[in-house]
DNA sequence: TCCTCCGTTTCGATTTCCGAAGCGGTCACC
DNA sequence: GGTGACCGCTTCGGAAATCGAAACGGAGGA
């Protein structure tokens, strides 16, 4: 249960699926997060670093604990249904839904892939 | 990502959680969970209606649609990803968490055993 | 030096949520 | 027929969460 109240709050899913890719600073991973309130940013942030769902790097950036990368992983048949819930609702024209919504979700896994969107090119 | 706005609200998880055995009406339901008020429930439920998550019965109560039900499904690995996480960070005593929480999470999948808590037994 | 980006905090305005009361309705029971 | 218990649902004022923008000191590049 107390899960559903940890991510339940407004963000808290939202940041944990934006550091699905490896890990971002504060101001990145708010750009990510369409832009939310750094003051809720920070709070949330409080949050699942307190849960110990993500953790805070040297070099102060944000990462997925292992917990957290499974908590990632226990979100993606959630983020497959959302992709035929999206088609299923509004097969037709959806543009009320953020255009970047079920085209492209689901695939980067426990990538690595790297885009770790350090200093030079964003 | 619209599912993350639609199921980071406060309650939408919890009631598409509470509806997992079957449907139940306004009252119960919003008993079942946790007591939230009832315009907020009001609320929850119209936006989960026109997603087409849940519908309502001849006999005005709620149940989950086929998509509902995938929704739950999809749901499934956090609800045991969350045992887990309530063991990790409270190994020896968690009592400011429910304490209906971890212990008998995720055993009524498919259920459809029926507890309609109609007006008699509940 | 200036400019940009960074992480983080503060604060007032807006939105959401809560909590309790109330509405009309059904049904059992007396 | 009256009473009481439950029902789905609405309204409303106050509390809490969220927003949005500004600001701080610091690091680095030009």
């Amino acid at each position: 249960m107390a899960a559903l109240d940890l991510f339940g709050r407004r963000w808290s899913l939202r940041i944990l699926w934006e550091l699905r890719a490896g890990p971002l600073g504060f101001r990145p991973l708010q750009k990510r997060c369409d832009d939310m309130s750094s003051s809720v940013m920070r709070q949330r942030l409080t949050e699942l670093l307190d849960a110990q769902v993500i953790h805070q790097l040297p070099d102060s950036r944000y990462e997925l604990t292992p917990l957290g990368q499974e908590a990632r992983h226990a979100l993606n048949p959630l983020a497959r249904w959302a992709e035929r819930w999206a088609a299923t609702i509004d097969p037709q024209g959806a543009d009320h839904i953020d255009d970047q919504s079920a085209s492209r979700v689901s695939h980067p896994d426990t990538v690595g892939d790297g885009a770790p969107e350090r200093g030079s090119a964003d």
